[in-house]
DNA sequence: ATGAAAGCGCTAACAT
DNA sequence: ATGTTAGCGCTTTCAT
């Protein structure tokens, strides 16, 4: 292997420009002290020589490293990539963060940690040692992770979490997981349901109980009885599956079913079949999260956007900002969710 | 912003193991000339520590950076994402060269690439001096593209590419598109067929004429006529649409036609929908690809699998190999799809 | 088989 | 406003 050095360093600037390595240094930071005179040579030398800072020595020296990690789970991401069933979680992180990322000259790097895993903290500090980023994303469930929560607050590196209320440290990013679920059920109120069924999603995400939460404040605020339309399930399809079984042979069913992920409301999909309802007409259906396989069910799924690419991309801008020292404004910034109207929606049956 | 240091160097390392720099490098590096007591000592020391080596302090004294860059196209992909429709090309990039890069402390960077700039070359060039990888890896169409493969070349940095053939420099991998093509057209002639249309790809990718060759050279061997049969789209659902339109409405109709992609065979079903005909009874179709989405049509479509998982670890291993200096034995190293059967076959209408 | 010294490209700290 | 010096963590010489 032949051994590849920078082709083009910021001596050879400095030199072409004749002034200070320091000097062109400045103004490859955009850092004040230098006359615009000055500031206007140096990037013509810049741009005639076509250099580019080294991101592994500016942050050898210690200034930023112009990288920031996201952490996924490992297993599910692993798992759905596996199962190509079309859920693009990843893919709208790097839609929002990547884009963002790179009109400020960082970049995004992908990083599967397992939540399960005692050694989370060793795996962690593996992967900041060797990469030293300047922040790291938080995605669910890691984001309400103690463990990953707490090691990352003890290295003193901005981190943001997404989906997480964050009581304690970092930065919290919520999709208004309440709102939404609220915003499903009271557009199921206004077509006249009064039974409506609610799907919970996996208990080890926080944000699981907040969907419960909005659905069950607005059925209260309806003043609507909620006496056996409550099932728990994991975000798995067969989970759904037995829900939706669950919720339709009670005595007094209902007419519709809010799922709190896109594989549950499969699974709901799959037993209104086998029992011979149809949606939308004896059983209407909404969603949560409307990932590609939504709009090629039958019917066409009616589901709640979460708006993941919108909330990477304001991730990145809080992690980007607490370099620079700046504190957020907002306790717990949040990116609304909406509601995406299909064909699995209708009026309550008479 | 509080400056972040390594915590743990290889200073400490040393110190502890009381030893010199040099020979913990040496451990790090699995190199020769470190006595078996005393490396098992350096690793205890290492492991007691926690200790991990920096890749920009690796980088800066020229060794490996450990990061490959993987480039595709930005328009492509970021409208992809955009429009949500399960295409999972990045993912299974992302499955299949991310964990085979984390099994060799390796990591996989994404980068978006315009093709139709005139200055890909210096947008490249900012890219590999700021990021500084030990090696890229190029899809289609970039890896036939010759202002980039030329570029790298000159770099003299390794370079895989993707669905290519490789006339030229670097490290062609293919996925067998004419091999593939045939088979389809070879599983659609024993149930029957004789007419077999076939909707080639954009020709700003070459796969697409090798998928047309396959095809070709399969109807061929079978005596079959090709008049009327061939339709060129563009890749996208519409083309799609627009080529099955043609197909169908001549004197000899098909009986059977292979889409070069997913999204036309889309637009392929939705033409027969329009036109009555029954899909597989009337026609039978297969489609390329095998993204998410054709599991989820009605009825969910027969197709070529591209292994763009297994041929992205493929991808890292020749990069690492070429890192060694190792070159590949094979001219061309081949990943084969496979047929995935679904529903949208069926023997030949009587 | 091990160690010491030099240097990679850049920035922080300290001059001037 | 600009230049000089030192040093980041590591690997490559080059000694021993």
């Amino acid at each position: 292997m032949a051994r590849r050095r920078q082709s083009v360093t910021i001596k050879h600037v400095a030199a072409d420009a004749g002034v200070s390595l320091q000097t062109v240094s400045r103004v490859i930071n955009n850092e004040p002290n230098v006359r615009p005179a000055m500031k206007e040579r140096v990037q013509a030398s810049i741009d005639k020589l076509g250099y580019v800072p080294s991101i592994a020595a500016q942050r050898m020296s210690g200034s930023k490293s112009y990288l920031i990690l996201a952490l996924n789970d490992r297993e599910r991401t692993i798992a759905d990539w596996r199962a190509r069933e079309g859920t693009d979680w990843v893919d709208q992180m790097l839609l929002g963060g990547m884009l963002k990322c790179a009109e400020h000259g960082y970049r995004l790097l992908i990083e599967l940690v397992d939540t399960h895993n005692d050694h989370v903290e060793r795996e962690l500090s593996a992967a900041l040692a060797s990469v030293q980023p300047d922040g790291v994303i938080l995605t669910p469930p890691h984001s309400d992770n103690p463990l990953i929560v707490n090691f990352l607050t003890k290295q003193r590196i901005p981190f943001v979490r997404i989906g997480s209320r964050g009581n304690g440290t970092g930065i919290p990013v919520s999709m208004d997981d309440e709102g939404s679920a609220r915003m499903a059920t009271e557009f199921l109120i206004a077509k006249g349901h009064g039974r409506i069924g609610f799907i919970a999603g996996s208990p080890e995400y926080n944000l699981s109980s907040w969907r419960t939460d909005g659905w069950r404040s607005a059925m209260r605020a309806a003043n609507l009885s909620m006496d056996g339309l409550l099932a728990s399930g994991d975000f798995t399809r067969a989970s759904g599956e037995a829900a939706a079984r669950l919720l339709l042979s009670g005595d007094n069913p209902p007419t519709a079913i809010i799922a709190s992920n896109d594989q549950m409301a499969l699974g709901c999909l799959a037993v209104a079949d086998e029992m011979g309802l149809n949606i939308p007409s004896d059983l209407s259906l909404i969603s949560f999260d409307n990932t590609p396989t939504v709009r090629f069910t039958q019917p066409a799924l009616t589901a709640i956007d979460q708006p993941v690419a919108d909330t990477a991309s304001v991730a990145v801008e809080l992690i980007m900002a607490a370099q620079k020292d700046e504190v957020p404004t907002e306790r717990v910034k949040a990116v609304r969710g909406r509601l995406v109207e299909r064909d699995s929606v209708g009026p309550a049956p008479s």
